[in-house]
DNA sequence: GTTTGTGCAAACTGTTTGCAACTTC
DNA sequence: GAAGTTGCAAACAGTTTGCACAAAC
């Protein structure tokens, strides 16, 4: 069988076997701009008999790789997406539902300043937005 | 039955009945420091005899009607805790799992910033903070 | 041929719900 | 006494695990 190289390469560099559940996990989780969830990627992978425990297991693994992350915004289930080097957070609207990357950012100055006033050393932070995304905000004026 | 009277006001002055695993619930979270699950409050609360489905269905509606707040931290279970008027954020310690309120926080400008460039409505935001706590920043110190 | 991954079914865990008995007001 | 709350048992949803077979290397 033939996959997308771009995947078959990302797995053979962190030792995984390249099996068609994996290169296709990869595929959607990079083509979709949003976090996914187990279940968001099962309605594609089903369809080539992939099990969602079998999902759950790659899953895992890859985050553990550090190739994906997971990100738990407060429902029902996790999420997950492909890891980057960029430092973003994440927007969530009230809306839609949509998920969408924030990339504004002035934590380091305030890292240094709880490590300064507490003592605490801050490793890694992450924000959740909640809102109304553009597209809504302008939903909703034109409605009035 | 006689209860605690601050805990007796705040539930008549939101129209809930006064009984003694409610009473209890607030009186447990107000008492500590730090979120807690249900489970952690059933800890206390089964010495009464209440169950763990009644701690749930206080929970929730406590929350919708803005008494608490919960938690997700992306672990197994949620916390919650009594809801102030004071704006704070958590942050988690990689070491011993202490949860610590931090204070500090520069998102008003930050939130005007994302409404600017990118036209999002932000009407709050999470942050949650991971790293070593000064406890124990020192305690490694001095193993060293 | 050894190691690792897979599908299936069953288990597990945090949370929710149906219901009849009981409290609160 | 009407409305709301409780304990218990059973259900539920997302996730994990045991196992025998199969695919990858």
């Amino acid at each position: 069988m033939t996959y997308n190289e771009k995947y078959v390469s990302i797995l053979r560099q962190h030792d995984f076997k390249v099996t068609l559940p994996r290169v296709k996990l990869l595929e959607i989780l990079d083509g979709s701009g949003e976090p996914l969830s187990a279940f968001d990627i099962h309605k594609t992978l089903s369809k080539h008999g992939t099990d969602l425990a079998t999902i759950y297991r790659s899953l895992s693994k890859f985050v553990e790789a550090g190739l994906l992350n997971k990100i738990d915004f407060g429902d029902e289930f996790s999420r997950y997406e492909l890891a980057t080097n960029e430092h973003y957070h994440h927007f969530i609207c009230n809306e839609c539902g949509k998920v969408i990357k924030i990339h504004q950012c002035n934590f380091d100055k305030l890292s240094k300043d709880i490590e300064k006033v507490a003592g605490h050393k801050v490793l890694s932070h992450e924000i959740i937005f909640r809102g109304i995304c553009n597209e809504c905000v302008s939903v909703a004026s034109v409605a009035h």
